[in-house]
DNA sequence: AGGAGCTTGTGATATCTTTCACGTGGCAAA
DNA sequence: TTTGCCACGTGAAAGATATCACAAGCTCCT
């Protein structure tokens, strides 16, 4: 890889890669070749100067004067994102939302399946939803330990969600993906993100609100917006 | 409302007054009257500097020496946020993941409702879903409208998430949530937060391929981590 | 009433992230 | 080869956010 990683980087800089490997491989599919951090920046909703400094955390993947070439650079992405690995993911909880996960065509596409999934209802296990049957939870720990999963989707009630992260723990998972509206705890060596809908929803809200007190509006571009929450 | 807010609250503050508000609402079920920014902070993975700052942000609804009361600091993270408005919201796409959100309980728990649906599939058209009907694409710019529909939640393919969102803003939408993994493009007076699902993986693989890398695994509590893109 | 002990609210400070601006290397054309 | 232009990579500056640490205010107890 060329370049050193001086710093680490930013959490904020990581997730915008996922970004920039997206469009990529839309640029690829196009059959652009070459394409300049401006460029690049105006597809994602960023800035020149953010997309060369995301990508300089990582090493220096342009020529100067020239741009990036997309090819090369969307597999480097893909490496440091480990994208393409395969890993794969459990599911636990097959209610609503856990059902359309494992119909989300998103996650395979970028090489993420989910080859497991566990419900507590009795009535959900045995049931196959994409190929992969419903599990009870009694059997995560000896599934997860077999199949060495290191990633699990957590689509369960907040009341359950802390036990059912320590189970999970327990059984060796070392990433988790959060859907419950609550915030867990756990050991330093897991990492876990949150995907939290009331949160976002009432964020919209607070600046719905906000915007009828001063009611300032210019005819600007805005761009997208996610969301994060650090350490 | 006590005290003025001297400067604007960052995003990620207002997020965190989502994260209090729920914790406050179980500590009301639990009967507690009272709660000091010490324990707010142990319940929401926060430090207490952090929780009385966000909440200074907006006024000062504590008393010195004692801590917040619940109840009324509830009520005061509810005005702030805008919950219990009623905001009435729409939702675009109902494959797997739109029929999740429809039926998700959280959003009516905190006084959201999706109160219409469309898609552009026939043969989803005129299915209804949770006592909401599904109706064609064509109406969205009536619908909206006429039931002055502020907030919208976007849960089509990629490729048509820009055309419809265009739809939804010129029908008079002011806040999107999206869930399609594209970066949108809106005017300025329109409030945008994405939930992309492919990011959150792509970032916890990312996070696991380095931890492989370095190997330095302590003890300690990590605590929650959502996520936020400003601006 | 006075003092001890607790917890808030907030200047000041430290840290983290983004933006600026320019030196450097690279390409192309004359 | 030289000239002109382009776009990256990156120190340095600016800006934003989080943390520290303490004065101010409240309650209770004596």
């Amino acid at each position: 890889m060329p370049g050193t990683p001086r710093v680490k980087a930013p959490q904020m800089a990581i997730r915008r890669l996922s970004m920039y490997y997206r469009t990529l491989a839309v640029l690829r599919e196009q059959g652009v070749a070459s394409v300049s951090s401006e460029h690049l920046s105006t597809l994602t909703g960023s800035t020149a100067a953010q997309v060369r400094r995301d990508l300089a955390y990582f090493g220096s993947f342009g020529r100067r004067g020239v741009g990036y070439d997309v090819e090369s650079l969307q597999s480097h992405m893909r490496g440091i994102l480990g994208i393409g690995e395969g890993w794969p993911m459990a599911l636990v909880g097959v209610g609503n939302l856990g059902s359309a996960l494992l119909a989300y065509d998103g996650f395979p596409r970028q090489g993420f399946r989910i080859v497991e999934a566990f419900d507590s209802d009795p009535r959900r296990v045995g049931t196959v939803i994409r190929d992969v049957v419903v599990k009870p939870m009694d059997q995560v720990r000896e599934t997860v330990r077999e199949r060495r999963i290191a990633m699990a989707l957590l689509a369960v009630p907040a009341k359950a969600a802390q036990a059912v992260t320590e189970q999970l723990i327990d059984a060796g998972v070392r990433c988790l993906l959060n859907f419950a509206p609550i915030s867990l705890k756990v050991p330093s060596h897991v990492y876990l993100a949150s995907v939290d809908l009331s949160i976002e929803v009432e964020y919209l809200s607070y600046l719905l609100r906000e915007s009828r007190a001063e009611d300032s509006a210019s005819n600007d571009i805005r761009t997208d917006v996610t969301t994060m929450m650090p350490l």
